[in-house]
DNA sequence: TCATGTGTCTGACTATAGTCAGACAACCTC
DNA sequence: GAGGTTGTCTGACTATAGTCAGACACATGA
C-alpha cells in the first residue's frame, strides 16, 4: 500500500472502462431467446459437462436458484442432468445435441463481438492489448487464488496430491512410486475456479522441526508468484503450530523449485531422511 | 483477423476472469442500503453533478428508468435535480451534502476492495498489474472511441473546436486568435464517455483538392493511435466527397502532429495559403 | 407563430435475479 | 444401523431491472 498507491486507482479506472465496453461481451449471450443467467450457465456447462456443485461455485449462485435454472434448461431440451456415478448425492449436467449447438452459437457471437471490439486497432496495438490482458489475467487470477486448509486425509487433499505424484512420475527419469503415502499433519490446497492449482503439506519431524512436503504448483501457474506465496503460507502454518525450523527435501530435476527455495531464504543442509528420491535438503529458521 | 487470431481469445478469457473476480468491485457498492443501479448512479453523478442526458448515455439506461431512479434518490434526500440554465428542457442532477457523504463511503469501499484484491501480490507484481491494466485501459478506450460526422456549424463541433483553439493558444509563443472561424464542409468528432477527445474538419480548397483543418487530439489520448485513425477517417471523408488530394498546414511547435503526418505518407510541399500561423505544408494523394 | 424536434417525466407493465426455509436421499463414521 | 453431514431439490417469496407508450414543456428554424 505504501509504495504503490496507484494500483487501486488503476484497477478502479479500468473497472469503469471495462463495464462500459467489454462488459458488453456478456450481453452478446443475449438475443438467442435465453436470459443472461441461463446462457452463462450453458456456457459454463460446456461441451464436457460439469457437476452441479461445481457450477454453483463457479457462478456463485444459490443452490435453489441454480437448480431452477437447470430445470428450465432441461425443459427446453438443452441440458440433461444425471447422477454422478461416484457419489449418488451429486449430479452432473451436460448439454444435449441441441444445447451443444446453442453453445456454439454463443461462442460465435462472443467471438464476433470481441473481434469487432478490437477491429479499430492496428495490428501492433492489438498485439499490445493481447499481451497486457494476458498479463493482467494471470496476475488477477494469481491474486485471487484461495489457500485453504483441508483435511490431510480427505478427498480434496487426495485430488491435489494426485497431480503432484503424476508430475513427479513424469519428471523423474525412472518414474515415481508414492508407495503408501501417509497424510501429513496439515495440508493446504490452493484453488482457482474450483480446481486445485497448488498444494503443500506440513508435518512435524522432530522437536520444533517441521517439514514441508508434497509441495506442487500447476505448470500453467508458474511465474505468477504462487509458489512463493504458498511457501510463505506453509511457513506460517508451521510457525503457528509452534515449530522453529522448516526443512524440505527435493530432487535435482526440479530446478524451478530449487531456485524458489533459495530466493525464499532456504539454505542447503545435509541429508536428514532416507527418501530415495531426494537429493537436495534445505532448511530455514522461522522468525 | 488474419495475423492476430488470439486477441479475441485473450479478451474472452480475460472477460471470464474479470467477471468472476474484479466484477466484485461493483458489488462493493452494495450494502449501503442502495440497490446497485442507484449506487452506480450516485457514483456517476459525482461531486460535480451531471446532466440527466449525460447520465443516460454514460450508464446506458432507458430515460424512464433513469428518471425513476433519480426520483427515488431525490426522495431519500441524496440528490437534487434542477433545470439547466442554458436549456430549459435539460435537467442537471447533483448530490446533496448527504449524497456527497454517501459517495465518499462508496469510494472508500471500492478502494478497500481494490486494495484487498491486490494484497496477495508482491510489490513487483502489483506494479506489473498496474502497468498492464493501464495499457489495456488506454487501448480499449481508444478502440471504442466513436467517430461521428457532426454539423460543422453545430454545438458539438463548436465544443470540440474550442479545445483545439485553446490548445493552440497555449502552445503558440504569441498565443492564437481564431478570428471568425468559418465552418468547414464537414466535421468529425471523436467521442469517448460523451466527451470530445479528438476532432477534425475537411474542406474543399480547389478542384479535387481537400484540406484537413482543425485536427486535434486530447493530450491524454496521444500515443493510443487515435490521431492516425482520425486522419485515415478524414482522408476517407475527403475521398468519398470525390477529392483526389489532401493538404494540410501546421506549425513547427506541433512536433507530434508533424511526425504523425509523415508516418501517414504526407510529403512536405510549398506554402499553399496565407495562414499566418502555418509554417509547414503537407500533401498526400488519395488512392 | 406554427410545425417539428428534443429532453424529461409518469403510468402501467413484464422479466429476471435472487433469497430463505425446509424436505429428502445418499453418504460417512462410529 | 443411528446420527450427523452433504448435495440437490421444491415452494414461496421479494427485489431489482428493464420496457414501452404517451404526455408535456421547452427549443429551434422556417
Amino acid at each position: 500500500m505504501s509504495t504503490t498507491p496507484e494500483v487501486a486507482g488503476v484497477l478502479r479506472r479500468f473497472n469503469r472502462t471495462y463495464t462500459q465496453r467489454i462488459g458488453a461481451l456478456d450481453e452478446s449471450f443475449l438475443g438467442l431467446g435465453l436470459p443472461l443467467s441461463s446462457a452463462r450457465l450453458v456456457f459454463e456447462i460446456g461441451v464436457d459437462g460439469a457437476g452441479v456443485g461445481d457450477l454453483r461455485s463457479r457462478l456463485g449462485l444459490d443452490s435453489g436458484y441454480l437448480s431452477r435454472l437447470l430445470r428450465t434448461l432441461e425443459s427446453r431440451g438443452l441440458v440433461t442432468v444425471g447422477p454422478d456415478p461416484a457419489d449418488g448425492r451429486r449430479r452432473t449436467a451436460s448439454l444435449t445435441p441441441s444445447g451443444g449447438r446453442l453453445l456454439e452459437r454463443l461462442e460465435q457471437r462472443s467471438d464476433d463481438l470481441a473481434h469487432r471490439l478490437v477491429a479499430p486497432l492496428t495490428e501492433r496495438q492489438r498485439a499490445r492489448l493481447a499481451e497486457a490482458l494476458g498479463t493482467a489475467d494471470l496476475l488477477v487470477r494469481a491474486a485471487t487464488v484461495s489457500l485453504d486448509a483441508v483435511d490431510p486425509a480427505g478427498r480434496r487433499a487426495a485430488a491435489a496430491m494426485e497431480h503432484y505424484f503424476a508430475e513427479l512420475d513424469r519428471r523423474f527419469p525412472g518414474g515415481f512410486d508414492p508407495g503408501e503415502p501417509t497424510p501429513p499433519d496439515s495440508f493446504t490446497v490452493a484453488t482457482s475456479d474450483g480446481r486445485p492449482v497448488a498444494c503443500g503439506g506440513v508435518q512435524q519431524i522432530g522437536a520444533g522441526v517441521a517439514e514441508v512436503k508434497r509441495m506442487w504448483v500447476d505448470p500453467e501457474w508458474r511465474g505468477a508468484g504462487l509458489g512463493s506465496r504458498l511457501l510463505r503460507h506453509l511457513e506460517g502454518v508451521a510457525a503457528d503450530a509452534g515449530h522453529l525450523v522448516v526443512r524440505l527435501d527435493t530432487n535435482g530435476t526440479l530446478s524451478e523449485a530449487i531456485a524458489m527455495y533459495e530466493r525464499a531464504g532456504y539454505t542447503a543442509i545435509e541429508r536428514y531422511n532416507d527418501n530415495p528420491y531426494a537429493e537436495l535438503f534445505f532448511e530455514k529458521a522461522l522468525d
